[in-house]
DNA sequence: CCAAAAGTGTTTTGTCTACACCCATGG
DNA sequence: CCATGGGTGTAGACAAAACACTTTTGG
């Protein structure tokens, strides 16, 4: 597919994590095109663009479906096999916006944390559509996005075995027993609620408010909040 | 620096570390640059070639200043300032390296560890010379390549803390006093005998042979080898 | 009064740290 | 016999894991 001394395209890629206090959701994004048939999902990402760093290229796709700016976003590995994006189904979509598209494509993935809450998506230059994915039904997407994704994934479970992280995923007021559902999904093992909650407290990086929950048919629980000075 | 509408140039750069019993080591090049007052010195790495991917790209840089392939190299972060190689000290070596001068270039950094034992520096299409640094004192490099080295460093000590790696650094055989040597320079700091025998021993990631030292003017050490299976 | 999740301590187990002396060799 | 690094065990502090019952609310 590729031609001599075609420098290649370089583009991010952004994996983007939400939990909605039941599973883990991922970012996706319907590719713009306009022979819908061939329409494919993807992880949001786009070509950099000159004099743009790749943080700023990261920072500039996720706030163009999303409007958030700000938020952390992790690079975690770049993905630059040849053949990467050459697969027939991807074809059509390379075509129409790459004003290289015989030359391969090296992608930096970045992955990140949000509050779903905090998120409003928006259709974009390269979306026409942006959703929230369930992570454990992630569709067949354009690319090697499965693998991008995975490796994402498997970055994340690492992120939490220490239990340092995470609480970017909560809105700003939970529970104990929120936290302990988001550890236990993505750890995807059961975690010992007295054990789990002497080593989150011990960490210090959540206070307690003067609020509880209301509307539930069960006893109560404390809010608690982000320490912003700690993390 | 930069044009409109111009690939990037893609580079690999290794950071290659090395132990000789004493200090860390790492593996340097001097440019190939016919004006000889302009010959900095760098991370050994190159363009990568048309469907060529990373990984083989990487080894390749590795093959051809060392004759070694198979070597483990660890791809750990890419580095895209666009800015990052338009220094004045880098625009000669540029001109007559690549084919496209005026683009910027994004370098995706390895790194791996070796047995100085099995290593044989050899000069290549991009290396005038090939040498060993002791990285106490590592000298102004080219382009950005001091805080690539940096973070390879911050990279190796995160994978030391474990105590889980960093036997290719050392000989076929070798005693719990070299490994013990090793992990003090790279932690930098100093660790207690017996703990840390403790720890390596239960760990079976090294195993006893039946030989001893010869030749040291003390009590001669067991010689230890690598567990393959277990790393 | 029932269902559902919140909240709470103690015991046991394993891991980490600190610490001091004798041993085998070459010179 | 001296200098040099090799080799060994134990006690105390701390962290991790296992484990069961009472409480509060809405329905």
């Amino acid at each position: 597919m590729t031609t001599k001394n075609v420098n290649p395209n370089v583009s991010v890629d952004c994996v983007v994590f939400g939990f909605d206090n039941e599973r883990l959701k991922v970012l996706l994004i319907e590719q713009k095109l306009s022979d819908k048939e061939k329409v494919q999902l993807a992880l949001p990402g786009d070509l950099i663009v000159d004099d743009e760093g790749l943080d700023e290229a990261a920072n500039r796709v996720l706030f163009e479906i999303s409007g958030l700016s700000g938020i952390f976003l992790q690079q975690y590995r770049a993905f630059g096999d040849p053949d990467r994006v050459s697969d027939i189904k991807d074809l059509d979509w390379l075509k129409s916006y790459r004003s290289n598209p015989q030359a391969r494509v090296i992608t930096v993935a970045y992955m990140a944390l949000v509050k779903m809450e905090d998120f409003s998506p928006e259709a974009s230059s390269f979306a026409e559509r942006v959703f929230w994915q369930d992570i454990e039904e992630t569709p067949q997407l354009a690319f090697d996005h499965n693998k991008i994704l995975f490796e994402a994934l498997e970055r994340l479970r690492d992120d939490f075995v220490n239990y340092k992280t995470g609480f970017e995923l909560l809105p700003e007021k939970f529970t104990l027993g929120h936290i302990q559902r988001l550890y236990e999904t993505i750890l995807g093992k059961d975690l010992d609620k007295r054990n789990f909650r002497k080593k989150i407290l011990k960490e210090k990086l959540v206070s307690p408010t003067n609020q509880k929950q209301t509307g539930v048919l069960h006893k109560p629980a404390v809010l608690y909040k982000l320490n912003h000075e700690k993390v």
